[in-house]
DNA sequence: CTGCCGATTTAC
DNA sequence: TAAATCGGCAGA
């Protein structure tokens, strides 16, 4: 099990966006350990991303942890309702982050399953395992990630990721890029392919 | 203090 | 296609 180093994060946000496809990120909650293989992500660089939340230098108090160093949590809580996990990239003082939209959990199905649907995973219809963590909203709720995480160490014990994990092999599948989801406002950064999958 | 809007999800 | 639902932020 290795856990990324902060020196991974550190790296230009492009790199650690498509490099984290195919990780693990780790969450150890109240009711036990849940593991979900990272499946896609997007890239959010301040200095030239209008639809980063620190686009242009901005600091809000919400923003500020983006400037920190890198290997933080960046939580926010967006449309009244949902949450979405980022983990800060490049040197303090550069706002970037890269978003974790979607991932196949490998490890606690059932607990992710209390928490995002109120059931056992055995129970969930094909349209629910569909649907279970292929969001950004979705994982969080799963993973039961809220702004109690924002700022946390992803260096620490409680929330990081490792390359690969005990028993499951790390296949490599080919990533595809594309322009980012729900950012049409955000002009010419609109047609950026800074979202990787696979 | 007021008012608008959102890096989403879900149901219809 | 539209509702749900409220914190964050800009502007008065």
């Amino acid at each position: 099990m290795d856990k990324l180093p902060r020196s991974f994060y550190l790296q230009d946000t492009l790199t650690v966006a498509r490099d984290l496809i195919g990780t693990y990120f780790v969450v150890q909650g109240p009711k036990g350990e849940i593991v979900g293989r990272i499946t896609e992500t997007e890239a959010y660089i301040g200095k030239v991303d209008k639809a980063c939340h620190a686009y242009g230098g901005k600091v809000t108090p919400r923003t500020k942890i983006l400037y920190g160093s890198p290997g933080f949590a960046y939580v926010y809580f967006i449309y009244g309702m949902y949450h979405c996990i980022n983990v800060v990239t490049e040197p303090e003082g550069c706002a970037a982050c890269v978003l974790i939209r979607g991932i196949d959990i490998v490890e606690g199905k059932d607990i992710a399953s209390y928490q995002r649907y109120n059931c056992s995973f055995k129970d969930l219809s094909p349209n629910k395992i569909k649907n279970f963590t292929n969001g950004p909203g979705k994982l969080c709720m799963a993973l039961q990630i809220t702004k109690e995480q924002n700022g946390e160490d992803l260096l620490g014990n409680n929330l990081y990721i490792t390359k690969n994990i005990k028993g499951v092999e790390n296949i490599k599948k080919p990533i595809n890029t594309s322009k980012r989801i729900g950012i049409d406002y955000a002009e010419e950064a609109k047609d950026f392919l800074w979202r990787y999958f696979i």
